[in-house]
DNA sequence: GGGCTAACCTATTCATACG
DNA sequence: CGTATGAATAGGTTAGCCC
């Protein structure tokens, strides 16, 4: 089978989902409009009796489909631009979102037993009860985004502000360095025969930083406080964990 | 392994509420 | 009336099951 074709079928048996207790019609007897089928008794056709029958369940078959389709096209309210009886969308009531929100906050999949009752609970269709989900994951994965980037956006403004402080104390420093050349080589204080990069390690700050020097610089820390507790790993856990452990933000 | 199915996802459409 | 929001759809992917 084609995939699109396969792919219509499975909307379809979604929608099926969706009239999941429609009931299909009662099919009366074919209508005269059809009653050429029926005229099979001449003396031409040595199976009067046979054809007949044959005849009569291809209508039958075939008027059966015809009321069918447009039963389901009925029921389904297949969404088309033009015709009249176009189902219109609704809102969910608060009682019905509170209740959805509530269902969500305890595990934000939906197995199909808790997508009947809540379906039975609320009075929707499962179908919606599963589109809400839908939208409801894809609500929640960008406020989990929207979250992350403002974490990551304070403590790259951390890290800026620390490197604009050392930069202004790099230059202070060379300042100090020029004018103490221009005193020739003698000793300044404690700093005798040092680079602009060393000098930033006998400061206070350059001391501070220094506590940390066995290992990495400031800068690299705090870049391992930006990235290691955020790694895509992590984020995909929050995703994938089955119960929402995130700060339940409004959406 | 390939077909089928159900559930999921992202992107999009469209109706409705609201300032 | 324009915009934001949310319900619903379209089309694609994936995993599990069966043959």
């Amino acid at each position: 089978m084609e995939f699109k074709e396969r792919d219509q079928d499975r909307k379809l048996e979604t929608d099926m989902d969706w009239h999941h207790n429609t009931k299909l019609p009662y099919v009366p007897r074919p209508d005269s409009s059809l009653s050429f089928f029926y005229n099979c008794n001449n003396d031409n056709n040595p199976y009067p009796e046979f054809t007949f029958i044959l005849l009569y369940q291809l209508a039958f078959l075939f008027h059966s489909s015809c009321l069918l389709v447009s039963h389901m096209n009925e029921q389904m309210s297949v969404p088309t631009k033009d015709n009249g009886n176009k189902e219109k969308k609704k809102r969910l009531t608060n009682n019905q979102i509170e209740l959805l929100e509530r269902s969500f906050q305890e595990e934000i999949k939906l197995d199909p037993e808790r997508k009947m009752k809540l379906s039975r609970e609320l009075g929707l269709q499962p179908r919606q009860i599963a589109v809400w989900f839908q939208n409801r994951r894809t609500r929640w994965k960008a406020k989990q985004l929207e979250h992350l980037y403002d974490v990551l956006k304070h403590q790259y403004d951390v890290i800026s502000d620390e490197k604009q402080k050392l930069q202004e104390e790099v230059m202070k420093l060379k300042a100090m360095l020029s004018r103490e050349q221009g005193f020739g080589n003698q000793t300044y204080g404690g700093y005798t025969e040092i680079s602009g990069e060393e000098t930033v390690e006998s400061t206070s700050e350059g001391l501070r930083v220094s506590n940390t020097a066995r290992g990495k610089s400031t800068i690299e820390q705090v870049a391992d406080q930006v990235y290691s507790p955020f790694t895509v790993e992590d984020y995909n856990n929050t995703v994938t964990l089955p119960h929402c452990h995130w700060p339940v933000v409004p959406y």
